[in-house]
DNA sequence: TTGACTAGAACGAACGTTCATTCTATTCTC
DNA sequence: GAGAATAGAATGAACGTTCGTTCTAGTCAA
């Protein structure tokens, strides 16, 4: 390392993870259309060619974003499915990693449930598509067969135990909630869990 | 009317409708920032200086047609407060518009639902906090008081009261529901209403 | 004739993208 | 191990396009 880039690291990965932590950062702020490839490239300290160079453009970069973020989603649902054999169990487990991740990472978050994909990733398939969320459908399934949840369409169930999560996940993010998000998860799961389950 | 406008109608309210309609049919088929004011004009057979005239700009646009769909929502619901006396009528009552202005204006409830608005009107408030959202939590909280509604906080009843219809109406407007809409109104509304019924 | 309305050409700023060039770390040759 | 060769990475000015907006000229009803 020569005294030019004392202080700074420039390698390949790091360079790649700081272009991506801005891109969220200003996408979830500003949204995707409000952001230059200028603005990511300066808030990056990085050049404009270098985003080019990794990503292929801005489209490049929301795309690895999406793809990254339903990698790590996937997992943590793979997680709680072997860690956990009920329907109740595993359910919970997941509305508490909603409600974790929305504090501990809330752009993550945001991006995922709030951005437009569509708008500027125009091939993805529809959020509620994509591999986690077909996970929770089939999680949602499996109890029905195992007489946890009430018979109806799991599409209607899995709607009704996540929905009213989801829906004060995206009041905190836009910043609307009286109390702290976690003071809600207790209410909001009894709610969600009675709405699907056999008495 | 001479020849040049046969056929045609040109009065500026026919102007302003025509380029409301086309203007929100653009905004969700392909969302607001991938549409540009020459799209709308050329949908609307109406000129750009005719859209600066009436809505002062792009933006004008959008605001007009949010600020119209929040006033036709106030006056449904209002509608609905009056020509109902129980929470458990009223809400379900909503949970019917909600899926009936679904099918048959679903542009208009994209665009309430799943539109990113404050990525391009900075300055409203986010969606949750509009007047007709405001009265679905007082509604709820009300028929806490009533007795109707296990006590709890209003918040989290109303997310999970209607969360799960707003989520299958999402999953309608992408286009991944295996059955049409309506089917799906009764198990959802029963699962909503269970999730915070007092027995 | 006046004033609201419409038309569409013109404008300038901002944007995503490209590219010729420079830098740097690693490999190869002797 | 010195030095040439190479490939990947980084740079930022420049380009062409698109877009929101403005402007001027014209239309039409009252």
């Amino acid at each position: 390392m020569t005294h030019a880039n004392r202080g700074t690291q420039r390698t390949p990965a790091h360079t790649r993870s700081q272009v991506l932590a801005h891109a969220l950062n200003l996408f979830t702020g500003r949204g995707y259309f409000n952001t230059s490839v200028h603005d990511i490239a300066h808030a990056s300290k990085v050049s404009v060619g270098s985003i080019y160079h990794h990503f292929k453009g801005k489209e490049g970069v929301a795309r690895t974003l999406y793809e990254e973020l339903l990698v790590q989603m996937t997992e943590e649902i793979t997680d709680i499915m072997l860690n956990h054999t009920t329907a109740h169990s595993r359910c919970r487990a997941i509305t508490e990693l909603l409600f974790s991740m929305a504090v501990e990472t809330p752009e993550t978050m945001e991006f995922m449930l709030y951005a437009k994909h569509r708008e500027f990733l125009p091939d993805e398939l529809p959020i509620c598509s994509s591999k986690p969320f077909l996970m929770m459908n089939e999680l949602v399934a499996q109890g029905m067969e195992a007489g946890e949840i009430l018979p109806m369409d799991p599409t209607v169930a899995t709607a009704c135990l996540f929905g009213g999560s989801i829906r004060l996940i995206t009041g905190y993010l836009d910043g609307v909630l009286e109390q702290p998000l976690p003071e809600y998860l207790e209410e909001t799961w009894s709610c969600g869990w009675r709405a699907v389950a056999v008495v």
